[in-house]
DNA sequence: TTTTATTTTTAGTCTTATCTAAAAATAAAA
DNA sequence: TTTTATTTTTAGATAAGACTAAAAATAAAA
């Protein structure tokens, strides 16, 4: 059994991993979960010794299977309780983070198996992010087109198709570049059309754009 | 703000105030809570300086209108997770205690609103325990126990006093829950015994049975 | 390759919530 | 009313998780 900071923990080593593929430094977690260094090699230490990552003294920590399958199963009930918030009890997307924060951390396998029926059992949660399985597995979608997504999802825009100058320029009166993060806020199924939120931004796109951008959803 | 175990703390002091009437006592409040007496004495001058509870040596404790309003609310939270998880999530009301003492404890008024309203603003737990309202009120309602019947007396069963998993087995299996019309056919004066219908069925129960089933007569 | 800057770790302290053991107060019994 | 038993409190210790300040290791710059 992991206590809510360490779970915390292996949340934030998780993440950061994705991001920076590899190692992740003592200051990244500190700075992450607004804590101290000396708190991050403390709480570190232990987690090593619980063998949910391994760690070298200034080489940085990485998870162990276990340590990453714990943090994909709190990651997995922080998702699924936002699924529920916004669609069961009419929250905004942007206001269940928080909540869900808390939640994430309820320990019962079985209420975490009965809410993922209630809900349908989701694959994204109201951000677009994908909802790990049971088992910690995240469907790792590769990139794909932006036409592919559907309401809600989330991508990070990582190449185009067709490149002439006409749509490059297009793109770059949009704001798009590669890693700019685009959600789907809408989809017309009648002309494949999509309203899409770029930064605080939201417009129309047609699907002849949508057809024409790669983005990736993990 | 008040900290898991405060909350734990003020929540055992009120139900012992509703049992035995008056000041708690720090050995009653220590066996509830499967502490120390030491542990309490820490404890329950801490919260006194916070004035949710008034506090003198030796004399016991009592909440203020303040801590018992605290109480009252984490009652409420943990009530409406009940209903949340047997109603929505489809759990038998003898799994739900251990979760619910867990969801209790998470900090958003607005969820608990949104809550209580996708619920149907419900009066009464699973177990026939009374939801308080918002602002700590109760409606209490005229239950009595079922051992206070005499014989040929009729209720209806509104909650239990104890709600162990073995109790609520025992009243599955003779088919009585919230609701059912309990008669009082025969009852022994030796051992506060009694024979009762339920249904068309007719069976014979003993004290220990009928001092814990809540019933209401008119 | 030194020197300087940055990162990380260690050592020691603090708070919360718990415990044990001993002392003090209250209640019960002789 | 004195003695005995019970309850409650105090004193001191411990574990988790955080902090500050200083030391050690690594990385960057001269």
């Amino acid at each position: 059994m992991f206590s809510l900071a360490e779970e915390n923990y292996l949340k934030a080593i998780y993440h950061l991993e994705q991001q920076h593929q590899g190692e992740v430094s003592t200051n990244a977690i500190a700075d992450r979960m607004d804590t101290k260094p000396s708190s991050v090699t403390d709480m570190v230490q232990k987690l090593a010794d619980k063998e949910v990552l391994s760690y070298k003294k200034y080489k940085g920590t990485i998870l162990t299977p276990s340590g990453r399958k714990i943090a994909a199963n709190v990651i997995r009930k922080h998702r699924l309780w936002e699924v529920f918030l916004v669609e069961k009890l009419n929250f905004h997307w942007d206001e269940v983070h928080e909540i869900a924060e808390q939640l994430e951390h309820i320990q019962s396998e079985e209420l975490v198996k009965r809410l993922d029926d209630f809900l349908g059992n989701p694959d994204f949660d109201p951000h677009g992010d994908p909802i790990p399985d049971k088992h910690g597995n995240i469907k790792r979608t590769e990139k794909k087109l932006l036409s592919e997504l559907n309401k809600n999802q989330k991508g990070v825009c990582v190449g185009v198709k067709e490149s002439s100058g006409e749509f490059l320029q297009y793109l770059d009166k949009k704001r798009i570049s590669i890693g700019t993060k685009i959600k789907v806020l809408g989809k017309e199924f009648f002309d494949g059309s999509m309203v899409i939120q770029v930064g605080k931004d939201q417009f129309f796109i047609s699907q002849k754009i949508a057809e024409n951008l790669y983005v990736q959803t993990n």
